[in-house]
DNA sequence: GCCGTTTTCGGCCCGACTGTTTTCAGTCG
């Protein structure tokens, strides 16, 4: 079992614990944990061989216990009881924004609600009003989340679907019978929110994956097991499909199953309209030509590119490409991916190689037509990450760990910027602690070779709109970001005043996570994205990417639009943690989807043109 | 459940906001 695997398992154990009634401490144990093994270098099942689990931070006898017993057995005895004990229905409430574990066993011990179904029916029927403590802002708070919940439902961020499609690459790659195994759909364009895993198989006969797969420890169940195509929902709830080739289909079905259903659908269409077919263009799968029958039939009325299906939802490793770098965490093992083949078919109808992240018909097709595609950032370009935590506030690293962890990357620079002192939870710095972050970091800089550390802070966009320091406090810092932490209720034009403050701010350089959301957990708060975007323009502030996985934030189309607009983008990883610096690529991920190019992007830069890019040194010499 | 120049028990991130209440519990960051 894989750390994924076990943090996975972790989590859900602390999850039912609080839904039980646990004490609040045990619970953050087993949650502490969970993060620890994400986080962790080494896999466990190797500390778990020389009996070390107990090194990990936050495990000890009693954990180490449980997870050596996932590991030997893929199972575990106690979460198994757990979950015979706590409806499943409970633990996906507890994704809904002010319902906490006290009132959602408050609901089921009162009302017998087990599912987001009955909890949704009970607050329409003004039920939930009847419990003690309980209102119609209450009710009106389920039925928020509970929508909420339903847009996501069946959905994954990118950040949990990722690792798992990867993870399942490398071990069908093992499966006797298995020649090539590939990425497909929306995991593979980028996606935020992916509805399912999608895996293209080239497979002998005889192949043993549809035997194979379902006694994987982290497959729940098997939706469909069919010659061509198998269908899992996993212990987590995600679904994975997987599609079943002979070799000298792969490469067609894994275009076919990259999507997007609209892309596709335009790129059939534009060979229809030069009298080619998908045969010509050497796609003559049964999928292929399925869907060009479908879109010819729809025609003229041109309905092709709506929405996207899920079958269409499949696809495959990042393969060679032509005139675009991929980026190199989408890029898988070298000796099965030697046969680049969709730049090919591009060719075929004359267009340029288009990368998955750009396959959206969002105006990819009509670029390349017009040989305007831009040059994508890629990884490599990314010289530095300008939003970070230390152990000063809620990080649990050192400063010189996290220049370590950043030297190993290859960055050449960092920001280090912890909290302000308002967020008390995050360990917030006092004016006296900054004094002393501030002394370290100058005796780092010069103990460390071949990487600058930027003193920066992440400083509290307050509720009434000032900034947590004072201006001659901001002033002394290299880099400061702004953000919102709080007030995240607030009507739109009382956060639009903040934001505006902020972005007027002489000393505010970038703002961090601009609209707060956090995916499938959080909307974003009340605000104008393009207004955002007017004012930075105008404001010469450059605003985020938040490359957390929880985040991603601007998102595609926003960082798309602040381009348009001039707006320069910094990627950073609001890394807690060392290893999290690797969140990186997935806002790369995400600005590729916004059509970002290196220049657009200021941490690409050479420092000494990031610095003098900033508020606070324009016109001014550059500071060193 | 973890952890210990606070070490085998008693702390563990703590204060603000919100909704439901008339004095506070629950939730969140």
């Amino acid at each position: 079992m894989t750390n994924l695997e076990l943090a996975w398992a972790l989590t859900e154990m602390g999850d039912l614990l609080e839904l039980k009634g646990e004490e609040p401490f045990k619970v953050r144990a087993y949650h502490r944990a969970a993060r620890a093994l994400e986080n962790l270098e080494e896999e466990a099942a190797a500390l778990y061989a020389r009996d070390a689990l107990e090194e990990i931070p936050g495990v000890g006898k009693n954990l180490a216990k449980k997870i050596a017993e996932l590991l030997t057995t893929g199972r575990s005895a106690f979460l198994e009881n757990l979950r015979r004990e706590v409806p499943p229905g409970l633990r996906e409430m507890l994704a809904i924004p002010g319902l906490g574990s006290r009132s959602i066993r408050q609901i089921y011990q009162g009302l017998g609600i087990t599912t987001l179904e009955e909890l949704e029916t009970a607050a329409q029927e003004k039920r939930i009003r009847t419990l003690p403590g309980m209102g119609s802002k209450t009710e009106l708070a389920i039925l928020r989340g509970v929508e909420m919940l339903k847009e996501v439902r069946e959905q994954v961020p990118v950040g949990v679907a990722r690792p798992l499609a990867l993870l399942l690459r490398d071990q069908i790659l093992a499966i006797p019978g298995v020649e090539r195994v590939a990425i497909a759909g929306s995991v593979r364009r980028g996606c935020e929110m992916v509805g399912d895993v999608d895996l293209v198989v080239a497979v002998q006969p005889g192949n043993q994956v549809a035997d194979v797969m379902p006694r994987y420890p982290q497959v729940k169940e098997v939706l469909a097991s069919e010659p061509d195509r198998l269908s899992l929902r996993t212990t987590l709830g995600v679904k994975i499909e997987i599609i079943l080739v002979p070799p000298e289909d792969f490469a067609a079905t894994l275009f076919y199953a990259t999507g997007s259903k609209a892309h596709r659908r335009r790129l059939i269409s534009l060979a229809a309209s030069r009298g080619l077919g998908v045969a010509d263009l050497g796609l003559a799968t049964p999928r292929w030509l399925a869907e060009e029958k479908a879109v010819l039939a729809a025609g003229q009325e041109g309905t092709a590119g709506e929405g996207e299906d899920a079958a269409g939802e499949t696809g495959g490793l990042q393969i060679g490409a032509v005139g675009q770098e991929a980026p190199p965490a989408m890029v898988g093992r070298p000796a099965r991916e030697d046969q680049p083949a969709e730049p090919f078919f591009y060719q075929r109808l004359g267009l340029p190689y288009i990368v998955p992240e750009l396959r959206e018909d969002r105006g990819e097709i009509e670029a390349a037509l017009r040989g305007e595609l831009p040059r994508l950032i890629t990884l490599a370009d990314i010289r530095g990450d300008l939003h970070m935590h230390s152990r000063y506030s809620d990080g649990v690293a050192t400063i010189a760990a996290m220049a370590a962890a950043a030297q190993a990357r290859g960055y050449q620079y960092i920001a280090i910027t912890d909290h302000s002192r308002s967020l008390v939870v995050a360990r917030g710095l006092s004016v006296e602690q900054l004094k002393a972050q501030r002394e370290e970091i100058v005796r780092l800089k010069e103990e460390l070779a071949g990487i600058t550390i930027l003193a920066g802070i992440e400083v509290d966009i307050l509720a009434d709109g000032r900034l947590d320091y004072e201006d001659d406090v901001l002033k002394e810092f290299d880099l400061v970001i702004a953000s919102i932490h709080s007030g995240f209720r607030q009507e739109e034009e009382q956060v639009m005043t903040r934001l505006e403050a902020a972005l007027r701010h002489p000393y505010v350089d970038i703002l961090g996570h601009p609209t707060g959301r956090m995916l499938g957990r959080r909307r974003p708060y009340a605000v104008d994205v393009t207004r955002i975007i007017k004012l930075a323009a105008e404001t010469g502030t450059i605003l985020e990417i938040n490359a957390s996985p929880d985040r991603l934030d601007l998102n595609d189309t926003a960082a798309r639009l602040a381009k348009e607009y001039g707006v320069p983008i910094a990627i950073n990883t609001d890394a807690h943690d060392p290893n999290r610096l690797a969140d990186m690529e997935y806002g790369v991920l995400t600005a590729r989807r916004g059509w970002l190019e290196p220049e657009n992007v200021v941490n690409t830069w050479e420092l000494e043109r990031l610095l003098a890019r900033l508020k606070r040194n324009r016109g001014n010499c550059i500071k060193q």
